[in-house]
DNA sequence: TGCCAGGCCGGGT
DNA sequence: ACCCGGCATGGC
């Protein structure tokens, strides 16, 4: 397992190289991206952080004490923006109670501890959680989301319908904890999920992973 | 036009 | 412990 789990690394990196994720210029606006890219298409997010930076209200504070009416209404490119605005609100109470708004005071802690803090968060789960780990904290943490399955799935890695901590053992247990590695694997992940691997495109026709 | 996008929650079984 | 409906915009 762990040589065919590299074997797919090193295929998806010859064939798209580096992908430099997570796109976003502080950890606090990858937290930010992180909960808005819910089920979301990223670019509706951009447009979104757009939005927030344009009214200055990319920070701990403008969002801590913004009405969620008019949060909502700044992200509303993104989706579910009600939804979204409690959530960021949420997120953004825990990271002031706890760390004074700060990431990288948040960071300090030890991820094993913090990561069950973070699922306490309403809105927040097993992804999102992982995405703030890894890229906004860059904590040795492999985020697993629905390409991850699919392609991994569709490649006789482990059934798709197997819960995200299985395929998260799955990868953590075959590989060393490499903060620059994980990254890098999900991330060209997704950019494959992107490209082809697709449910009307079954033979991933010129894939690197074919015959893997 | 309909389907899909880097999920998560709450209520029901 | 699972299953499901709801949440919503924009691109193809």
């Amino acid at each position: 397992m762990r040589r065919q789990l590299t074997n797919i690394y090193k295929r998806l990196y010859r064939a798209y190289g580096p992908q430099h994720w997570w796109p976003g210029d502080t950890p606090f606006e990858v937290a930010v991206g992180a909960v808005l890219t819910q089920n979301t298409n990223w670019g509706n997010v951009e447009r979104a952080i757009a939005n927030l930076k344009r009214a200055g209200a990319l920070s701990a504070h403008a969002i801590h004490v913004m009405g969620n009416a008019e949060l909502a209404e700044l992200i509303r490119p993104a989706g579910y923006f009600n939804v979204k605005a409690e959530r960021l609100k949420c997120f953004v109470d825990f990271l002031i109670a706890g760390y004074g708004g700060s990431m990288k005071r948040m960071a300090r802690v030890d991820h094993e501890k913090l990561r069950p803090m973070l699922l306490g968060v309403k809105g927040v789960g097993q992804e999102t959680a992982d995405s703030i780990l890894l890229y906004a904290l860059e904590k040795p943490v492999f985020v697993i989301d629905a390409y991850t399955k699919r392609v991994m799935s569709r490649h006789g890695v482990m059934e798709h319908d197997e819960p995200y901590e299985n395929f998260q053992a799955l990868f953590m247990g075959a590989l060393k904890p490499d903060v620059s590695m994980y990254n890098e694997y999900h991330a060209l992940i997704v950019n494959l999920g992107k490209l082809r691997c697709r449910p009307k495109n079954p033979g991933c026709e010129g894939c690197p992973l074919e015959g893997v």
